[in-house]
RNA sequence: GCACCGUUCGUCUAGAGGUUAGGACACCGCCCUUUCAAGGCGGUAACACGGGUUCGAGUCCCGUACGGUGUACCA
């Protein structure tokens, strides 16, 4: 079978970090077994249409790797990939299903339908659209239907479903799903101002671009009998279904905001790596069966399978994502990072940043943050001479320490960078001549070169900075 | 409420009838060490519950509980 695969966002916002897993196991599947990915763009709410949406997310998708064989981007022999511009298509199909007495036509306001819906929930039945009661092509009859529709009533089309059957289909994630007909809504095919719903699209689309597999997120798997009804009704083979487990909050219920960012692009600025991100997300719901942890695009296309997509939603762990990208951190190129970082260090007007001077700076901070942009701001001291300022005590700490004084007098005269050892040496010698301990000494010393607690080896760092900037730090503190 | 789906360490997961229930994150301890990390070593920690089936059940079946999703002229 030729595998051919959609992702069918609709462009109403910015991509969420759900939507790229979907897509990503969509891309993931569509490689794997040499076919073809497709973006079609679900538009058929107007209401929610916002502008720039859609090329935010396919810039978002971009970024981390996935990419389209064929979308209204791309172009494609399926075209147009735009449900909005496929209007007369489902005006036709939904014909079709009229002609076949597979729907109807129904002319409800928005007002009875809420009153139905009220009168069911008070008697205690499930609220679902009442064809025997409603004002539709069976209740009003063939006569007084074609003069409402000659006359240009307001009306919707609606699937007929047949109350006294199951509809079955099988899922590659769950299995097989039985539901009773009388569970499932007679739902709303086209809709008043003649745009299709989602549901009518989406199959007629995905039949006419001939998808082979629709993975999508476990949302849809509720409406899903619809589905497999309507190509029933047109007498289409269905393609094959595989709903995927939902990304969840702590509390267990479907990501969102409030427990903390869930848009790609609030991943991209907060300075994830593209491959770090889909690395952990196509590891959210889905494992290879090895106990490998890193994989790379090329290693996930080739050990991706739906059979090992998890059944239950997983929890989005921050922490663990930030492990994941301090890992991709230590292990990248440590001058193409430097390249990266160059620009942010040129805005922050540092003097130290040339190239292989950068690299190695990373080199030698890396492994103590998480983001590649943290080495800004925790290597101040590397890239330029105007150290962080002190909190005040800290710094009256440091200038009224007399041992510390004769420390570091000794030291600016006999500072020994030439080896890891000579340094070793001078630093004993130096604290001696405080009156400290070699470890009493090394502490404050940092302190005073680099205005921070905490940071990489201290003889390293010094001989990255060079004899040079460390003497005239050492004089500044002196002075 | 109803329908559907789900349930192995706190979290992500391995496990396809016989395992000391494994790995990773997080957490704790030790080592390394001039700091903080990283790294190495070790530790705490799980089969939701109840019935079956079976010589034997985390694995199969049924039920219960809990949770999630859906229940729109939104997708």
């Amino acid at each position: 079978m030729d595998v051919r695969v959609r992702f069918a966002p609709s462009p109403t916002g910015f991509l969420h970090i759900g939507s790229l897993r979907t897509a990503l196991y969509n891309f993931l599947f569509a490689r794997h077994h040499g076919g073809v990915m497709i973006l079609r763009v679900e538009d058929t709410d107007r209401t929610r249409l916002v502008e720039g949406a859609m090329d935010e997310q396919i810039a978002s998708l971009a970024w981390a790797g996935v990419t389209f064989d064929e979308g209204p981007h791309v172009g494609g022999a399926y075209g147009p990939y735009v449900q909005s511009e496929r209007f007369d298509l489902y005006r036709e199909h939904a014909q079709v299903l009229l002609a076949n007495g597979t729907a109807y036509y129904a002319f409800d306001t928005a007002e009875e339908l809420d009153a139905m819906r009220t009168r069911q929930q008070a008697a205690g039945i499930a609220p679902r659209y009442d064809r025997s009661a409603m004002r539709n092509q069976f209740t009003l009859g063939e006569a007084e239907t074609q003069r409402l529709l000659d006359d240009g009533a307001p009306h919707v089309v609606r699937l007929l479903v047949p109350l006294t059957r199951e509809v079955r289909f099988t899922d590659m994630v769950r299995g097989d799903v039985v539901v009773a007909g009388r569970e499932i809504d007679d739902q709303i095919l086209l809709k008043s101002d003649g745009f299709p719903t989602y549901h009518l699209a989406n199959v007629v689309d995905d039949h006419l671009m001939r998808i082979s597999h629709v993975i999508r997120a476990e949302e849809w798997l509720p409406s899903t009998p619809k589905h497999v009804l309507l190509y029933e009704a047109f007498g289409w083979a269905p393609p094959i279904f595989a709903h995927v487990p939902l990304l969840l909050n702590p509390d267990r219920s479907k990501m969102s905001k409030r427990h903390g960012d869930v848009m790609v692009r609030d991943f991209r600025a907060r300075g994830y790596f593209p491959d770090a991100l889909v690395n952990f997300v196509a590891l959210c719901g889905w494992n290879p069966g090895s106990t490998g942890e890193f994989f790379s695009m090329e290693e996930l296309i080739q050990h991706f399978a739906l059979e090992r997509v998890q059944k239950a939603g997983a929890i989005f762990d921050y922490k663990k994502l930030d492990w994941m990208n301090a890992q991709y951190l230590t292990s990248k190129d440590p001058a193409q990072l430097a390249d990266v970082l160059l620009p942010l260090l040129q805005e922050r007007g540092h003097a130290y940043i040339e190239r292989d001077y950068v690299a190695a700076a990373i080199k030698l901070l890396r492994e103590r943050v998480t983001f590649l942009a943290d080495i800004a701001e925790f290597g101040d001291y590397i890239f330029g001479d105007t150290l962080a300022t002190l909190a005040s005590d800290v710094a009256q700490g440091l200038r009224e320490n007399s041992a510390l004084r004769k420390a570091c007098e000794h030291i600016r005269a006999h500072l020994d960078l030439s080896s890891a050892e000579s340094f070793k040496t001078c630093a004993s010698e130096a604290a001696a001549a405080g009156g400290l301990k070699p470890g009493q000494f090394m502490k404050p010393l940092r302190m005073v070169l680099t205005h921070r607690e905490v940071g990489a080896d201290l003889y390293e760092t010094l001989t990255l900075i060079g004899t040079e900037r460390c003497l005239a730090r050492l004089d500044a503190y002196l002075a």
